[in-house]
DNA sequence: AGGATCTGACAACAGTTGTAGTCAACCGAG
DNA sequence: CTCGGTTGACTACAACTGTTGTCAGATCCT
């Protein structure tokens, strides 16, 4: 059994360090340059660690991208709760989830591009249908108080479309604006998705 | 002078015949497979020529996709502007323009992946900048009748960013909806968007 | 110290990529 | 018929991909 300690930890240990490293590698080059960028070689040297490794967490160069979209939705939506909770008023809960959400793209651009674009581009998310935009768009959807089913579900994804865009529109620069503009314009996008 | 007749046609016409089934290849490849298969003995193999005319008419692989992209996008530009033309109200003009891109896109989904996705997912275009939507946003933007220069901006960005997520769910089939309903809710989402 | 275990650097495989070059066959003008 | 422009099939190259395997050396328990 594996409680032979080593360097001062068990292997478990190691392996689960030498794991994170290698999502974070990913994180980063899926961030920055892209689907095509991150090759499990590329992954590897930027991690530091050596091919060998890579198989030993993952089985498939797609387990890796997987594991990293799915890292960083898990952080998105763990935000997204936390700022939701303990907001009483519908206006606070639309203005915390975006401002929470606006400060996690801003401090690490390279999450949001991987949260909105990834799954677009990278055949390994498209072919296992890991969006989960849709999935954003389901539970806003199911907050809204207007309209049918097929009528709200409409609004979110338009909703969830347009802050995406205005989101990307900000990451790179293309839209100059400040940061509070930017979660006031949001939250008037939230609050006016469901008014009528 | 390359006057001269050759079966029929001259050496410039077959030349530019190549050239459109190159960019007919791509497109299909482009807006199918993705960046990815898009590669330069695929678009080849498609077109039915060889690398050697690949490279008579582009001098990159580069060349090929800034070629299909800007061709998608004149198309779609000529469009618009025949759907606006003649259209005395914005509310006609409005959903002339809608009705006019669902067409486009519907009849040939590919152009609606290539407009909206390729972007975003190929470096050829993303490295030179190459992504008519924010100019599409801007023409938007000119439209609107409310708020200062960065307002305008922010609400354009954000109505092309709503259209684009329902077409893409449209497209991809995660929005069932009727053709009917997706072109009056894009409508409705145009002339609210100027109501401030 | 001995021996099991873990580590890291590399090589090997077959495949695809972009790009360029060669060469035999063809075609039509003079 | 001949000659030069034109065609297409094919090869060549170096670089990269995912994946698996090898092997010398370090590390720790007993």
């Amino acid at each position: 059994m594996p409680g032979r300690t080593w360097a001062g930890t068990t292997l478990d240990d190691r392996k689960a360090l030498r794991r994170a490293q290698l999502v974070a590698a990913g994180l980063e080059l899926l961030g920055t340059e892209g689907s095509a960028g991150t090759s499990v070689r590329a992954v590897c040297r930027h991690a530091k660690l050596t091919e060998r490794y890579f198989y030993e967490s993952f089985a498939d160069r797609e387990e890796l991208v997987a594991a990293v979209y799915e890292h960083v939705g898990e952080e998105a939506r763990q935000a997204l709760v936390d700022a939701v909770r303990d907001a009483p008023t519908p206006a606070q809960r639309a203005e915390h989830a975006v401002r929470a959400f606006v400060e996690l793209i801003v401090d690490d651009p390279r999450k949001g591009r991987i949260l909105l674009l990834a799954p677009l581009t990278d055949p390994a998310l498209t072919r296992r249908g890991l969006h989960l935009l849709p999935v954003f768009a389901a539970l806003v959807g199911d907050q809204l108080s207007h309209g049918d089913e097929t009528e709200r579900r409409l609004v979110a994804v338009g909703l969830v479309g347009a802050l995406s865009n205005v989101f990307i529109a900000y990451l790179d620069g293309s839209l100059k604006v400040s940061r509070e503009r930017l979660v006031s314009h949001c939250v008037k996008l939230v609050l006016g998705a469901d008014g009528h």
